[in-house]
Formats: C-alpha cells, sequence, structure tokens
DNA sequence: TTGCCTGTTGGTCGCACACTCAATAGCATT
DNA sequence: AATGCTATTGAGTGTGCGACCAACAGGCAA
C-alpha cells in the first residue's frame, strides 16, 4: 500500500482539509452508515492520524451531523435538480420515481433510515436532519407547484401533496434491510408513484410509465 | 439502595431467570433503545453479575433479538388482540388508529425504527424483524379478510391493503425522532386512517370519529 | 536561504464494551 | 443435617472508542 514506509506529512489549508475530511465521512455515511464515522475509521481514509479530525472536530459528533448533511444534500440534487432544463414537471417526477425505485437508491434510504434513528441520541444530527427533511420537503413543493402552474397537476395543497409522498416513499424505505425486500407485491413497490398520481390528478400509470425520452 | 450492601444471592430456575432477563431487556429496548441492551445495564437492572447475562446469552445479539420480538410480540397484542370480543372490524380498527396516533405509540414507533436500522448489522434481529413483520401483516389481515366477510370492508386483496396501511404507518413512525414530530398538517397525521378508509372502501372519516364505545 | 506560523503527529488516558472461566454458594434431595 | 448439582459470582482479557496535548515539521513570507 501507498504507507507501508512512514508517511511524508502533506500540509493543506484547513478550508480543503475539512472539506476533504467532510466529503470522506459522508462516503462512509452512504457506504457503512453513520456509526461508522470514528475519528480513526476516517483518518484511516484519507492517510492522517485520528488526532487530526479531533483537530477539525473537537466533537465527533459534529462531524456526524455535517457528513449527512452532506451526503443527504448532494444526493437530493442528483434525485430532483433545482434546475429542471426542458423537462416538463411530469418527466421530471417520473424520473425521480424511476430512480427512487432502483437498488441504488437503497444507499439513500439507508442513510435516511439511520440519521433518523441516531438523532434519538444526538441533538447535533437531530437538527441536520430537520434541515434536510425541509430541503427535500420544499424542492418537492416547488416541482408540484411548478407542475399545478403549468396546468400538468392538480392539487389544493403543494406542500401537503409532497409531504405525503414522502412519507410514503419513507415507509417503504423502512423495508430496505429487511431479508426479502424485492419480494412483496409490485403494488407495494408503486405505492409512491400511485400516491403521487392520486394528489396531484394525474392518471394512473402517468409516472411510472416506461423510460421517458432522456 | 436495595444493593449498598453485597447482596445475597438469589438462585431462580434457568427457565424464570432467563424469562426475566428477555423482559428486563425488552423493558430497556422500548424505553431507551436496543443499543442500550448491554451486559452491564441488564445486569444492573436485575441485580445480578454480568457474567449471569452472558451464560444465558452467549452472544448479546441473540438478546436483543429476543428482546425486540418479545416487545413487538406483546404490543402486538396490545395494538390489535387477537381476539377481537364483540367489537366489529370497524370497531376494532378504529381503535387501532386512536391508540397509533397517541404519543404511547411513540415508543413502538421508535422501536420498530431502532429495529430496522440495526438490522442492517445484526443478523439474527434481522430475522426477527422478519417475523415480527410477518405477525404484524398477518394479524392485520386477517382483521381485514373480517370485516370483508362480514360485508364491513371492501377489498380484493386483503394483505395487500395491509400492507399498504401499515408501510404509511411506518413512514409517519420514521418522523418519531423529529425535532417538531407534531407541528406538520392534520391531513399528514390521519394519513394511516386515511388509507385504510380508501384501501378498505369506507367513506372518509369512519375510522377516526371521536370515541366509539369502549 | 532563513525563520516562523500553524497544520500535523504520536503517544496517552479513561472508559465501556463482549466474552471467558475457575471458584463459590444456594437449595433441593436425601 | 449432610450432600451434590448447578446457578451465580468475581476477576480478568482484549478491543475500540473519544478526547487531550506537547512536540514536530511543511511550506509560505521575508
Amino acid at each position: 500500500m501507498s504507507s507501508s514506509v512512514p508517511n511524508k506529512r502533506i500540509r493543506k489549508s484547513p478550508a480543503a482539509r475539512r472539506a476533504e475530511i467532510v466529503a470522506a465521512a459522508a462516503a462512509v455515511a452512504l457506504s457503512e452508515g453513520l456509526e461508522c464515522i470514528t475519528l480513526r475509521r476516517i483518518a484511516e481514509e484519507l492517510d492522517v492520524r485520528p488526532g487530526l479530525i479531533s483537530h477539525y472536530f473537537p466533537a465527533v459528533e459534529d462531524l456526524v451531523a455535517e457528513a449527512f448533511g452532506e451526503a443527504a444534500g448532494s444526493e437530493l440534487d442528483g434525485l430532483l435538480p433545482a434546475d429542471r432544463g426542458d423537462a416538463t414537471p411530469t418527466q421530471h417526477l417520473a424520473r425521480f420515481f424511476a430512480r427512487t425505485s432502483g437498488e441504488a437508491y437503497d444507499d439513500i434510504s439507508r442513510l435516511w433510515l439511520n440519521a433518523r434513528h441516531l438523532s434519538r441520541y444526538r441533538p447535533a444530527l437531530r437538527d441536520r436532519v430537520a434541515v434536510q427533511e425541509a430541503a427535500w420537503r420544499n424542492r418537492f413543493e416547488a416541482l408540484v407547484r411548478d407542475g399545478v402552474e403549468l396546468g400538468e397537476f392538480r392539487t389544493e395543497d403543494p406542500l401537503l401533496a409532497a409531504i405525503q409522498i414522502l412519507v410514503v416513499l419513507d415507509g417503504l424505505g423502512m423495508l430496505v434491510n429487511s431479508v426479502d425486500t424485492d419480494d412483496d407485491p409490485p403494488a407495494v413497490r408503486r405505492m409512491p408513484a400511485t400516491t403521487a398520481e392520486r394528489e396531484l390528478g394525474l392518471p394512473a400509470g402517468t409516472l411510472t410509465a416506461a423510460a421517458n425520452s432522456n
């Protein structure tokens, strides 16, 4: 490996080092879980000494919260880009459900499940979860509102619709660590899209129809 | 306290001691969380030495799984008794939603959230979660089927309806550790009942109408 | 090239955890 | 009252964690 011989120290600017630490922690959070964010684990990841992590994050809990925020935030951008480009709200939404149905979304489901549980014991994380939850809801609400204005969706309360859809998505996410997550009925796995179609006044199947263009 | 002076040992039958240990662990799981089930914690609870817990559960993970099963199982019996008595399925269901709406249900929500996350790392727990999940689904399905036969409910697939309702309930349960769990719209908190009414062909409000008899 | 600021190290402390096992002492049986 | 089975203890092992801090050295400024 790269460190079989005592490694030369590399000195970086505080901002760069801090960003690097948060990025490494976010990666660990997504792939292994928030409780795997330890001083030793992240230090090893970056090939530095644990003390250095402590230097930037005197309390590990703050790093955990930061890592969650980073991971959840960038996943949101991947799933529901703030800028729709030239896609219609319906296309955008359909793409969202396509992405959240794949196995690639399992890591994000696990992350949220993880964070929501760990929030019980870690106030800093609890606050971050609240922030990200608001961000997801607002991003979703904006999309709904957009669709309503364009006449594609029909609902009296865009935020309420958004929350309801996300709650159902969370409900399915609860099952992500189950032994047999993929042998319950298709109707169950289609629940988030079905909920969206109902709440937004769309014809059934609109959001799960196979691959809309790009 | 009762142990300020070296305590006299009390010798119990293996079955009794084991049951006592599981009960203590289940109580800790419900009130403080599954990760608080440690040899020391449970031993202190029962005023015995940690080694004794190890004797009955050579691997702590098995105690954790057992404790979850015990807690989830008896909560299910409290929420959806297998024997309905003389209540109609509708009354039974309404009572279920009344109970799952109160703060008393928060501990159960936390337990499920906890277990589903911890399942990621603990195979024994994962299996227990699967067993309990099946138990909850089946108990619920039996109630639905019962209601369908009596002409109170209308659905093509009782198990599917049961699963869908439980998924929504889980989705709300995800929020149990949030800062402001009770300031989202009433429509959100009524989601499980609303889902049930829709899936079972009941008039809106049937299941949330104030206090049915007993 | 030199000097200094500060990012980084290495070592250490105290704590909590699961797990092991020989020795002890309840208590049912006789 | 004596005996023997076995439930229970006490003591110890090793691991991993967060936190702390004096000493070191990279690399920019002079």
